[in-house]
DNA sequence: TATGATTTTGCAAACGCTTACAAAATAAAG
DNA sequence: CTTTATTTTGTAAGCGTTTGCAAAATCATA
């Protein structure tokens, strides 16, 4: 086991205090802004440091009980650009403050969360984010218990006592359907997403909520269970246009699915918008560029995670502000995948 | 500064040496699969440390000269999908290993590399994984001087001592030109990358070659220089499009100029594939699935991820391992974007 | 100027682990 | 059954910080 070489940049407080002339102690006291310093010692310390450019051991700073400057991220995998999209958002809020971001990504590794948990707590991290989690309620219990800091990202968590960001994904799939109502659609499918998640369940009550204000019935077989994968949306669609009385617009939970929808579409020779309407949920970069441009739901993925991070940050230093549930507007971005139906022209 | 919350679940080794009857020395030696543990009490410590579900400081652990179990990664931001690929097979090779991965935007902080770097080798990582670093030799340096475990991705950095990843851009842009030319253009327009970094060169140098070997002279006004972004691949194009003997087909050195070259062609009023060819490089997730899909170079960059993470693991193991730098495969992917020049049909 | 109150400083003890080094236990050899 | 070589174990000394506590210095007050 290779000790680390060491160096003459491994510079210590110590070597600071020689250097200002100072106990090492104020030097440490300098480096965390504490009081009780005398202005120009301190200014002595903050020049010893430049001159000799000091560099904090993190891992010693948090072993002795202070702040790791990391905070850690729980997200299932990287494979999509929806979590993609929400790291970008917490770097840009973390770029101002002096803190790193860990990523663990959970559907690697056979260990028990607690075991994750149990690290993250134990001063790898001073605040946790978490990203669609799943089955969390096992370590949140834990986490509440510790009074570590932690945000839930697009997760209603059980409970009331969790700070959390996400969209409104209710009033944004109440929005779409009403754009397709408006139009003078009243037979429109819908794909869900995987339904253990809330947001798939608020998303289809917003869909049903809308129907039932305009005076349209809901009706169960224009509702298909996906599960936020574009085969879904394909198998879907083509269980939806089997029909004896097919829909005339078809609503996907996302945009990945909604590719499907327009996939499947297509072979069954149907033009998209002209014979049949889509549109998603996401906006994720593709679907601008996709042909026809997909008309979706945008969800503000890189502002939920700025909103989350600074959540968290306020929380690292104070953990016992009042809980904070932020919920972003979802906004219709109308592209070209919708038109009003034939028996409407 | 609230210290961290103590708590039941903080048990040290020596606990777990309590439990098992044996010094705290023998509980390390066990942790970290040393040699001169009777097996019977090697036994005894792992019972004990899953009775009482210990878990590793790891700050202590490498604050204390071992290992830190954490990689960090370098990037400039996280803002396109290029780098999100990377992570991915990055966080697929991580998955095996009880590792975690540390990252690190470079575009945010004003503060110098060097800090970066001291921070990292000073504990907060075992190894460092570097993707399109740019202006890295100072760091590096210090890195090489420091045989401090790291990897480059996509960079063939100055020196041949460093490890690296990459794909075969030359070829790549090779097998893409001569794809264009084997199908009857001779005047095929060139958008470069921003040439400051190795691989765009590397492209610019394989589109000569065909032509060169094909006995196609190199036309420089056929060559415009870009920056990898949408918007000099639609300049890039208008001014070729300007030229008094304008080209029959654009190679664009990324697919985000080439998107550009799509939209200047159709504003000129051109159809792709029938009036103008384009051809792409990277093969991002969205060149599918524009209309006209994107004929372009594949670079395996999950792969590159994937397999730059398996360098610095070994050499994390053993620093003194020889230098390896592998190059990747590219692969040219046909779709719809290019056909024969109408003077060939 | 002396006294007490207050601010500033420094020492020392953690934090949880790794690892020389020495001591103890065991095995091998005579 | 010694004696020596070898393996196993434990003790102690860090690693670079933070922070409680007491000592020292400064300030305010009488």
């Amino acid at each position: 086991m290779a000790r680390k070489t060491p160096s003459p940049h491994d510079i210590t407080i110590f070597d600071v205090a020689r250097e200002a002339g100072v106990s090492y102690a104020t030097v440490s006291r300098v480096i965390n802004n504490k009081d009780h310093v005398r202005p120009e010692k301190r200014e002595a310390v903050i020049h010893a440091m430049a001159r000799l450019g000091y560099v904090a051991n993190q891992q010693a700073r948090s072993l002795a009980g202070g702040r790791s400057h990391v905070i850690g991220l729980l997200v299932k995998d990287m494979g999509h650009a929806y979590a993609g999209e929400i790291v970008r958002g917490i770097d840009e809020a973390l770029a101002t403050q002096q803190y790193d971001l860990l990523l663990y990504t959970t559907h690697r590794r056979a260990i028990k969360e607690t075991t994750y948990v149990s690290m993250i707590t134990r001063g790898m991290a001073d605040g946790l984010l978490l990203i669609l989690a799943h089955h969390a309620e096992v370590y949140l219990a834990s986490l509440r218990q510790r009074q570590f800091p932690y945000v839930l990202i697009d997760y209603q968590g059980v409970s009331t006592s969790d700070n959390a960001v996400g969209a409104t994904n209710w009033q944004g799939a109440y929005d779409a359907t009403q754009y397709l109502i408006d139009m003078g659609h009243t037979r429109i499918g819908f794909i869900t997403g995987n339904i253990e998640i809330q947001v798939s369940t608020d998303r289809l009550d917003g869909y049903c909520a809308a129907l039932t204000d305009y005076g349209i019935m809901v009706d169960p077989h224009l509702i298909y269970h996906g599960d936020y994968m574009r085969t879904e949306g394909f198998m879907g669609t083509q269980t939806l246009l089997a029909l004896a009385h097919p829909p005339t617009a078809i609503f996907a939970s996302n945009d990945e699915m909604a590719f499907g929808v327009i996939e499947a579409s297509r072979e069954c020779g149907l033009h998209i918008p002209d014979d049949i309407s889509v549109i998603g949920f996401d906006d994720i970069p593709r679907s601008a560029v996709v042909h026809p441009a997909l008309t979706t739901v945008r969800q503000p993925l890189a502002q939920m995670g700025r909103e989350s991070t600074n959540i968290l940050l306020k929380l690292i230093d104070c953990p016992t502000l009042p809980v904070e549930q932020k919920m972003l507007p979802t906004e219709l971005v109308v592209r070209h995948s919708c038109q009003a139906p034939k028996s409407h022209q």
